[in-house]
DNA sequence: TATTGTTATACTCTATAACTATA
DNA sequence: TATAGTTATAGAGTATAACAATA
């Protein structure tokens, strides 16, 4: 169970062949590369992504919130929020129950680069996932979610 | 086939239940915290284990060689080998048939700890894949292998 | 006391351009 | 001219600590 066949080259891999965390980077950056030039020239990226689609699925949701939906800390949600603020995609409003609270929503603009973006992810999706057969592409899901919202314990 | 039910707290996520992609980079981070917690008291790092494991693999492969089996930039591929011979694990001799070249191999001490380490990963795999059968742990490993080797084409 | 947003900072992986010394 | 290793630098995602204002 080891030493798997390779077509790499001519070079070895070694004990990587079975640790499935090695197939997943090299998949994600696959994958991540894909996505970033297919998106790269609307002017944004991943986390942007993410953001406009939970704040368009909950209008009025606050930063904190948006963030711990999406597993962003909210260090990093300031400079996300500006720039999609900047951009004139995110307009930020108060909150009526938070005084502290500021309140996303998306502007016509920011709509409209959002739908523009998931018509891209999905040709995206579709050329990246073409060597996966649906029924895979379903399972791959799957388990995915599963992973994602699993929090192992015992290497703290 | 939109807005699938997540039970992530009462926030809903939008068109990103749909996105292979979102569920990758969740499932991801999972993993590579995971791993980082398990093998960060060895000093060592994901990039590290590639390529170590590669070099026993391939005693004596050279820098170049060594980061295109991993997928590592040859600029990249400096630092992280002064690491790894700052560290006494790595050792840079002679390359015989070119003098441009440095050859790779393991010290005794390199031996060492890419065992140990190998231990660690695969309690650490065993522990976050926990929520898979054998059976799916093995059809993910494939998906992975055939997306990790394909090189989407009409992105660029 | 706890939480919201914020600033500052750091780490890891990835990427490109330009240089040197060989080949 | 092409390649091996190198330097410098940058972008992207992720992480922690500490602070002010508000709850």
């Amino acid at each position: 169970m080891s030493q798997s066949r390779r077509e790499n080259a001519d070079q070895q891999i070694g004990p990587l062949a079975d640790i499935l965390g090695y197939h997943f980077r090299r998949a994600w950056n696959v994958l991540r590369k894909d996505f970033e030039a297919s998106v790269h020239d609307l002017g944004v990226r991943q986390a942007h992504i993410g953001i406009l689609s939970v704040i368009r699925a909950n209008p009025g949701i606050n930063q904190g919130l948006a963030g711990r939906t999406l597993d962003i800390q909210r260090a990093n949600m300031v400079a996300l929020i500006s720039e999609l603020s900047d951009a004139g995609w995110v307009a930020r409003g108060e909150d009526p129950g938070d005084r502290r609270a500021i309140a996303l929503s998306l502007t016509p603009e920011g709509e409209k680069l959002l739908s523009k973006a998931l018509e891209r992810i999905e040709v995206h999706e579709n050329r990246v996932f073409s060597v996966l057969s649906a029924r895979e592409r379903q399972s791959l899901l799957e388990m995915l979610q599963r992973l994602g919202e699993s929090r192992p314990a015992g290497a703290e």
